[in-house]
DNA sequence: GTCTATACCCTGATAGAC
DNA sequence: GTCTATCAGGGTATAGAC
């Protein structure tokens, strides 16, 4: 077990480089150039340019927790506003980069259209461990979740609100959006909190009759 | 005013590419192999890449109501029903391509880390022309919006729902990420039906041992 | 407006000495 | 493991005749 310094200089270079402006957009001479390191090295490491974003996608997912939910739940104690404390980090990072931030997964997911498969499981179990920190805020807390809503669903609609918000934000150059997304999350929790009814749910499952269309039409955005 | 078939022809080529395949993977030579036209033609047209992307956008935005909503909403009567269907007709694409799908403009809004100012603001525009529609149904149909909640910031989710679920079906590769999140979105409207305010609970004749529960996951803003 | 040919750059990746 | 030099290919964009 070789605990290599120039791979582990590239890993964390290539991992700043590919949030800050992209897998596409992030060349192998970038990556080079910053970690001060030489092809040859990378390529002795690194089949390609492929493997060093898995090993990325590793690096975030070890440390997910750590950097997802300490820092911003630091002093907490109410599992839900811990909840709200990460999506106010991401407001934050959005503040300070005058909406250019981008989610460094999320972007990641969408940039690439069609990823090998060793890339597109990583970033599938980096979204899981995030709904997983958000899961278990949802069950230490006190929130009585009504029957006929699943707690994991719930906090993957966490996520799912957070991604979107932040891609709405970023089009917008406007946090405005983003705050509107939360708002809306925090008003269905509110909801939740009040009770819920199993009558009302029982007309939430997707209608058949939608996939009933013919194939083929666009559609936009 | 010329009326160029080329023009046009080179601009639904790409509309097609871009969405199939993203911007940085579609290379103008496949633009002009598949629209039969010779280099020269399309930078008679167009000064460069991001120009034809603009173009792109506009034509999407012509007929986002025409696309986005009609066809899948066509003998719906209630305008609830139209804004579910409107999600169902991603979802159905997100089957018909085995979670491959991308909504056009969300993907292009993520793929592209700092468009242009001018492709920038074509999707905000096109997002925005999106979020017109699903508030157009909001403001026909009788769901009564508590005061506390923006029918606009509500549409707004929507969208955002809609883009958080397809990322995720994605890259989970299972329409069910999908699924869930617009199960959420049905308990969150059937939540506001029931009444968001107690104002409203009460005219709704909610027994009151639903409401007597503390608001107390009241994440306050 | 359309055609062919091509300039020129940057990309990921390799070769082979040390 | 690290270094320098370089390849082959594909990218956008241009030139200039017709």
């Amino acid at each position: 077990m070789e605990l290599s310094n120039t791979r582990t200089k590239l890993i964390r270079t290539a991992m700043l480089l590919f949030w800050e402006n992209g897998y596409h957009a992030t060349s192998i001479a970038d990556v080079l150039k910053k970690a001060k390191v030489n092809s040859g090295s990378l390529y002795h490491f690194f089949p390609g340019k492929s493997d060093l974003l898995a090993a990325v996608l590793d690096l975030y997912h070890d440390g997910i927790r750590q950097m997802l939910l300490e820092p911003p739940s630091a002093g907490l104690a109410d599992p839900l506003q811990k909840i709200f404390a990460v999506l106010g980090r991401y407001r934050r990072s959005l503040l300070e980069t005058d909406c250019f931030y981008c989610s460094p997964i999320g972007s990641l997911a969408l940039e690439l259209r069609d990823p090998d498969e060793r890339v597109r499981v990583r970033l599938a179990k980096n979204l899981r461990a995030w709904t997983d920190v958000i899961d278990d805020c949802l069950q230490q807390s006190k929130l009585r979740i009504p029957a006929e809503v699943n707690r994991r669903e719930l906090a993957q609609f966490v996520l799912t609100v957070m991604e979107g918000g932040v891609m709405q934000a970023r089009t917008f150059r406007d946090v405005a959006y983003f705050d509107g997304a939360v708002r809306q999350l925090r008003h269905y929790f509110a909801c939740l909190a009040r009770g819920g009814s199993k009558r009302l749910m029982r007309r939430a499952r997707i209608p058949a009759r939608i996939v009933r269309k013919k194939a083929k039409s666009r559609i936009a955005p």
